[in-house]
DNA sequence: CGCAAAATTGAACCCAATCAATGTTCGTGG
DNA sequence: CCACGAACATTGATTGGGTTCAATTTTGCG
């Protein structure tokens, strides 16, 4: 691992406190890898081998039943994945594939369950870490059960202009197929769904999105700080 | 706390390893409480006060946007609920109600938090409750957006048949009106959706669920041990 | 027995998925 | 630089699962 990775990861709240002998047995058998778009990183079902650690790129969890598949989560740069597995050595509940080329830091499951075991920092670490996780599948479980599609994408417009620095336009980053998964509606209904927002002032040219009237596309979406984030 | 609770609380698995000077300190403070049914418990969006653990009687935890509501689990004893929340000292992303008479143990969160802050195995302890509570909530996820309604009942049915000791014959503890929320459908759904299962050997005699072809309703069911228990 | 609540049944409607067809974009090779 | 093809995006039509509203039936309890 370079110098700059090692860095960032130690940097990350699930590290910050650990202690140097205690990181340095983590990372001295971790991977840093690069995966091609599109390559299945773990299966459901399966037992885990390492902790996985998305350092660039993004990753969508997904899970399939009888033939049919269903997007769970998309993770962005720094985010752990599958901890609740890899703490519990129980077998994965969801798969992971890179949505964009991508590297991901892997560390041995036993050695993090060890370290897990000896060192109190890191157990408090995991803890917070587990916290955030969990709020945050509670925030797109609310999100998905308690807002129709149109509003799905309304509120993701929103949020994504305030990422991009309220310039009330955005540019998209990733293709439409990606965006329709990550906001749980096809892409025939995405579309539609955003040919139906231009009566709330939303109007798209090629790969941007250009936001007319805020106030109405507010109003119309209803964003929610116990949903939103 | 009468001696009996005290030794029921003592034997979860978040205090097994705890300390007998912090276990005392956590109960020294902590409530347990008799709640009638239907009682709003904790409101999303408030500030954790304390870390609730149900005893006796079950518990809904649900959440409200723009006039809809949403049942997003349901606890029966012996659970910790809003733990993510009393960690990280954050709102509360969803309510709680009583669906029973229910009795609740209260453990006021700073004194959680402080302990969790100095002792190891009760930081450890969390770590495995929280992985677990993530597990159930990515398990009734993957339930509620890879399964219709009626292979939601029909796989009901059979968990509900194995708990009761596999005699084919269910007997309904709670209401219709409870038990389609907690299946996330409306009571008609439920109705119908039961009239159909008939067609695979399900049949209804007031209050009880007969189920007369297992082999059958299981085809239909398709159970899946990384979506139910 | 009679009432109120719960459960069932029917009808209309809405949201979203699917299938199908058309239009657009973009990269490649001639 | 243009032409072509493939992938992607849009639009239309159809279907199905599920909710809602309304009416009726059943249940349970005083």
């Amino acid at each position: 691992m370079r110098q700059a990775e090692y860095h960032l990861v130690r940097a990350l709240p699930l590290f910050e406190n650990v202690s140097e002998k205690y990181f340095d047995e983590l990372m001295g058998s971790a991977l840093m890898q690069r995966f091609p778009q599109g390559l299945t990183l773990i299966r459901e079902g399966e037992l885990p081998d390492f902790l996985h650690i998305v350092v660039e790129g993004s990753v969508e969890l997904f899970a399939s039943h009888d033939g049919h598949e269903t997007v769970l989560d998309i993770l962005e740069p720094v985010t752990t994945f599958i901890l609740a597995a890899v703490i519990r050595d129980e077998v994965y509940l969801k798969s992971a594939r890179t949505l964009t080329p991508a590297q991901i830091l892997m560390i041995p499951a036993p050695g993090v369950r060890g370290v897990f075991d000896r060192d109190a920092a890191f157990a408090r670490a995991l803890v917070n870490e587990l916290a955030l996780r969990y709020r945050c599948v509670v925030r797109s479980l609310k999100n998905e059960k308690l807002r129709n599609s149109k509003e799905r994408l309304a509120n993701w417009i929103l949020q994504e202009d305030a990422h991009q620095g309220n310039k009330r336009q955005i540019t998209l980053a990733i293709d439409k197929q990606t965006l329709a998964s990550r906001l749980g509606m096809a892409p025939e209904n995405l579309s539609r769904n955003l040919a139906k927002l231009s009566k709330y002032g939303v109007t798209k040219s090629g790969t941007t999105l250009i936001i007319d009237d805020i106030a109405a596309l507010r109003q119309f979406a209803k964003p929610n700080g116990l949903i939103d984030q």
